[in-house]
DNA sequence: CAATATTTTGCTGTTTTTTGCTTTTTTTAA
DNA sequence: TTAAAAAAAGCAAAAAACAGCAAAATATTG
C-alpha cells in the first residue's frame, strides 16, 4: 500500500468522524502504530489535520480563529488583560465576563496555566477551548444577541450556585461617584450575579470610559477589588480613583 | 511494445484505480521497473499523474484538500440540513446538537422562522445569534475541547429539566443491529440526556457513516423517530433502515 | 544500403526512503 | 503517587530511487 493511499484514508476517517484512535487506523490499515504515527505527524505538519495524545481530530473541530480585525483601541485593551494575567495563579478558578477587553484576556491567557475558567460569554467560551490547561465551565441560559453572553433568569440562577476566586468584568460605564453603570436592564441584572459569585471583582476598562455613566447602575465602586486600566496606576486621569477603596494596576 | 503505448496503459491504470505501483506495471507490461519509473517519471513531468515512492497517483487523488471550506462532505450536510429545516415548524422549541451537520442546519435556518432554539454547542450558539427571530439558550456546563459542546453532570442535569419538539442530533456512528454508537463515552452520556430532553429525536447523518460502529453506544436504532441523509428514501443503502420502526427523510 | 548518431532499455552498485522493532522518555489516568 | 499508554529516538532490514554504463533498437545521413 503507498504511503498516500494510507494518509488519504487516514484523512477521510478523521473527516467523517472528528476523531481517529491511531491504533484503530493501525489495525484497519494494517501496519504499525510508528507508521500510522508518522503519517498523522505529516499530515499534521501539512495542517489537513490536528494531532492530538493517541489520536487525531480534523481541523474544522479543533480550530476557531474569528477575524478580529475591528476591534476597538485594541492595544489598551491588550494592555489590560497582560496586566489582569499577573493576577491569575495556578490552580484557581476564575470567571471571566463578556466584552472584548475580557475576551482579549482570554486569548493572551498562557497555555502553561491550570485554572478553572467559568464564563457566560460564547466568545470567551471558544476562545478558553484553545488552552490545553483550562478547564472551561459556560454558565448557560438564554443568550443575547449583540452582547453574546447568557443572561436572564436561568443564567443568574447559575451563577448563585458558584463562588469563585476573581471575576474579571467589563463594564459600559464607570465612574467615582455613580460606580459601573450600563446601558441594558438585563446585562446589569446579570453583572450583579456575576460580582455576586466571586470572592473578589476586577474591572477591566480602558481609560477611555472613566467619568462616564449610564442609566442603570450595577454597583458601587467599592464593590470593586481591583481595577485595571491600560494607564500607570500613578496616571493622573486616575487620581480621582486614588482615594476610593479600590486596588488600581 | 511502443513508449506511448506503455505510457498510455499506465494512464489507464492510474485513471481507473487512482493509483498504481511501479512493480504491478513492469509485470504486467513484462518490462523492466526501470523502465516504468522513467515512463511515469516522464508522465509526472508533464503532470498527467503525481509520482510518489513506489508508485503514481491520479492528480485528483492527490490535490485532494480539506481546505475548501474545511468541511467534509459540505454538499452532503447542506443537502440534509435543506431536509431537516422543512420540519422546523414556527413558534416550535427545539435543541441542536453538536457536530458539523447540525452546525449546517444552524446556519441555514430561515431567517424568518420563529423558534426558541437550545443548544450544546458553542459552534452552533454562535450561529444562532445572527438569527433574528431565534431565540437562544445555552445549555450551560463543563466544555469539551474536541467536540466544543458542554458535557458532564451538570448539562446532563440541565437537559433533564427541559422537553423540546424535536432534537435535531448527529453520531459519529450507525448501524442497525447496534444502533447509535460513539467513540467517548461523555459525548455518549450527553446525546442520551439529549434524547431524553425531546419529544423525538431527529438523526442528522451522511451515508458514509451507515453501518459503521464504535464502542459506546448512544441509543437503539428505534428510539431514533426520523432520519435524514442526502439520500431519497427509497435508495439502496437505506433498504436495511427501512424495515426499522423508523421514518426515512 | 551502410555508417553513424540518437534513443531506449536493462543492468550494476550506491544512496535514500520507508518501515517495524526496541528502548527511553513523556503523558495520561486511576 | 503509581501504573499504563503513548510518543520519541535510535537502529537495522527491506524496498525503492538514482546515477552511470553498455548493449540493443531506432533514426539519420550521405
Amino acid at each position: 500500500m503507498l504511503k498516500e493511499e494510507r494518509q488519504r484514508t487516514i484523512l477521510n476517517e478523521v473527516e467523517l468522524h472528528n476523531r481517529v484512535l491511531l491504533t484503530d487506523i493501525a489495525e484497519k490499515l494494517d501496519v504499525s502504530i510508528d507508521t500510522v504515527r508518522r503519517d498523522v505527524k505529516e499530515l499534521d505538519a501539512d495542517n489537513k489535520l490536528r494531532k492530538v495524545h493517541g489520536g487525531a481530530v480534523s481541523l474544522g473541530f479543533a480550530t476557531y480563529s474569528p477575524a478580529r480585525n475591528n476591534v476597538y483601541a485594541l492595544e489598551q485593551k491588550t494592555a489590560i488583560a497582560q496586566k489582569a494575567i499577573t493576577l491569575i495563579k495556578d490552580h484557581s478558578v476564575i470567571l471571566i465576563d463578556g466584552g472584548t477587553t475580557c475576551l482579549e484576556l482570554a486569548r493572551l491567557l498562557p497555555a502553561e496555566r491550570h485554572i478553572t475558567c467559568f464564563t457566560l460569554s460564547l466568545p470567551v467560551a471558544m476562545e478558553l477551548l484553545n488552552k490545553p490547561n483550562v478547564e472551561a465551565i459556560f454558565i448557560g441560559g438564554a443568550l443575547s444577541k449583540d452582547s453574546q453572553i447568557a443572561i436572564g433568569a436561568n443564567t443568574i440562577h447559575n451563577l448563585s450556585q458558584i463562588k469563585v476566586d476573581y471575576a474579571f468584568i467589563g463594564t459600559g460605564y464607570v465612574d467615582t461617584n455613580f460606580g459601573l453603570t450600563e446601558f441594558d436592564w438585563d446585562i446589569v441584572q446579570t453583572k450583579k450575579a456575576v460580582i455576586g459569585a466571586s470572592k473578589k471583582a476586577i474591572l477591566l476598562c480602558i481609560s477611555e470610559k472613566l467619568n462616564s455613566q449610564h442609566r442603570y447602575k450595577t454597583c458601587d465602586i467599592h464593590e470593586i477589588d481591583t481595577m485595571i486600566t491600560e494607564l500607570a496606576p500613578s496616571h493622573q486621569l486616575l487620581a480621582n480613583f486614588k482615594h476610593q477603596d479600590i486596588k488600581l494596576l
